[in-house]
DNA sequence: TAGATTGTTAATCGATTAACAATC
DNA sequence: TAGATTGTTAATCGATTAACAATC
């Protein structure tokens, strides 16, 4: 909790997004640019911006901006995600399957080095690039090759068991897919992407605006 | 904004979970459940489980808990999806037919009404039990349809014109599964869902812990 | 009554906003 | 200098926590 100074999710989240937007204008040429810019881009408050970028220890120059090629690379630095970070996808279901390829093709900062499922079917082939071993193989594979986070793309049944055998086998984050409430050490990092609550929640506040808005 | 009091997004994701949690108590058979039972199996704390329940105006006793049926039926009604709730997916890649047949077999509340691609070999096809029609219809069938909610599963590029489409053929709420901000007004309800700043999160705080804990 | 639970109120915490001084 | 921007500080807002009274 304390590791990265005090840092919140939301901000490591924002400084993802001004991080690829970077990459696109660095590409086209510019050299520099003032917290309003990336905030047009990112849609937050300038103020959201230098606060974000104070936060890493970064700080602009009140005549020229951000210097978007150092700040690129002192984000990437903060990151800690600068080479290549090595991820372990389980269930290869639809989902999984589309992760997979969306990582290889789009995201090569995340590698997708194993993959887990217990179809027959699956075991020992390579799907959308990326080798399929059983899920009794997590305890061995995920320490040797020395991945510390995991995409659960499970069903609901299946969740919390394959939770628990990645945390032993030292996964200390997990974005889960499944749409079942987890339960994990403290120590381990958890972020939930449920569809069937963003779908309800959605769903909810687009009936809202019909109910009259004063 | 004001329209359903002053709910916010997070208590509607933990009302809709809270529903699902009781339809298995339900058909156990279970009648009465106490918020600490209710909050243990959400991972959450009881009194937010009380508060949530109090934010939609239901109470419970203090000798026999909620009811189980009521309280069910009492969210039901607050989230007003008691009956089907119609919504449209945008781009049938990978992604979009994987959530197209994920609420088709496993959330029947939802039912996915039109699915939107510019592939030519997708148009006119009913692809995961859904049929595909060109962008260039949403005008018409967003409308006649009725819908009010989509779902983006878009490449980058084309998700801003998409979603302003969308909104001009009278959507509400937008789950945008493209990794860009999307500007748009204030009264279209927005969720996103960038895969990329969800595993770039989580890898962030997998690091974290060897850092030390102190 | 006794005890566990519910709902209410005040206190705390964090994040955002607003006003200001410092910089080039 | 003048003006736009940066970083800093105090004020506000919302959500959570903690302590309490009310209920069956």
């Amino acid at each position: 909790m304390a590791g990265k100074g005090s840092i919140s999710p939301n901000t490591v989240e924002r400084l993802s997004l001004y991080r690829r937007l970077l990459e696109v204008w660095l590409e086209n040429g510019t050299t520099s640019l003032y917290s309003h810019q990336i905030a047009s881009m990112a849609c937050v408050t300038p103020a959201q911006v230098r606060r974000d970028l104070m936060a890493i220890g970064y700080s602009g120059s009140p005549s020229r901006g951000y210097s978007v090629k150092a700040l690129k690379k002192s984000i990437g630095r903060f990151l800690g995600t600068d080479g290549v970070w090595k991820i372990a996808i389980v269930g290869m279901g639809n989902l999984g399957r589309s992760l997979t390829t969306y990582f290889s093709t789009r995201v090569p900062r995340f590698r997708v080095v194993a993959a887990f499922d217990n179809d027959p079917a699956k075991i020992g082939r390579v799907i959308s690039g990326c080798m399929v071993y059983a899920n009794a193989r997590i305890g061995e594979i995920v320490p040797s090759e020395g991945i510390r986070t995991a995409v659960l793309t499970l069903p609901v049944e299946s969740a919390q068991v394959m939770a628990d055998t990645l945390v032993k086998a030292g996964i200390k984050g997990i974005l889960n897919y499944a749409p079942v409430p987890l339960r994990l050490p403290a120590d381990v990092f958890l972020e939930n992407r449920d569809v069937t609550a963003a779908i309800e929640k959605v769903a909810f506040f687009s009936n809202d605006a019909s109910e009259g808005k004063e």
